[in-house]
DNA sequence: TGCAATACTGACTCTTTTGTCACTATGAAC
DNA sequence: GTTCATAGTGACAAAAGAGTCAGTATTGCA
């Protein structure tokens, strides 16, 4: 099975998807979307202070060519633009969900080490 | 919260379980290791052929480093070395099951898209 | 007139990641 | 003594990704 989509090949359907979610701020900007929707650049901007306004604006504009994600831009001005998930985007919410959850394990047993660490 | 690791600082645990994810071939290696286990690096070749031996040991090494697989080394001549996720690793299974679950409903919504531009 | 607010884009650099090639070690079998 | 198998390492090149900085547009308001 080779899957075609934007001129790259995918030899399986768990890699397309790791094309999709791969990028430093995109599970970041889904996972807030998650919580909160819909939201502007300027408050996403806010949840995520470390990445700078052209980073977002990259992931958004990619997020929304694989249709993980709407934008809706209202005509006014100054400019006022929303963000939401697509129905395709909200189904990667166990995705988030369980990277979530492991990332709370793995630093437990990273604590863990770092106890022992001190005992020892 | 910020969460120090390997000369890194991570400010969700989010993010410190994509620092242990990211990489080109790691969960591919994962899903691996959940399907059959232990696997020898030859075998993991074999099963991952697009990826060569260089990549697969340096993903291997990084992946042993945070404690997500073991390595045991056989004392024979050739060498013979087997992997196998950790407990911890063992964590990872429902990060790897829902990115394979939306990469396949992912690529249907692709498939369908495809269709409607042949039918327009 | 000029500044504020919002959501951008372009062009560039820097860094990280990935890929490639050549090379090593060991002992058994021929 | 040459060759095979296995699992590796080192050094480098190429590519991808991330980050930075300056600039644009519009309109209302002081």
């Amino acid at each position: 099975m080779v899957i075609h989509y934007k001129d790259k090949q995918y030899f399986t359907s768990k890699d397309l998807a790791l094309s999709v979610i791969g990028g430093r701020w995109k599970i970041a900007i889904i996972w807030c979307l998650l919580h909160e929707t819909p939201l502007r650049l300027s408050e996403i901007q806010k949840k995520l202070p470390d990445a700078n306004q052209r980073m977002l604006i990259r992931q958004l504009r990619e997020l929304e060519e694989d249709k993980i994600i709407t934008r809706y831009v209202y005509p006014v001005v100054p400019p006022k633009v929303e963000y939401k998930l697509s129905e395709v985007g909200l189904l990667l919410e166990p995705v988030v969900t369980s990277i979530c959850n492991f990332g709370d394990q793995f630093m437990q047993t990273i604590e863990h080490e770092t106890d022992s660490t001190l005992v020892d």
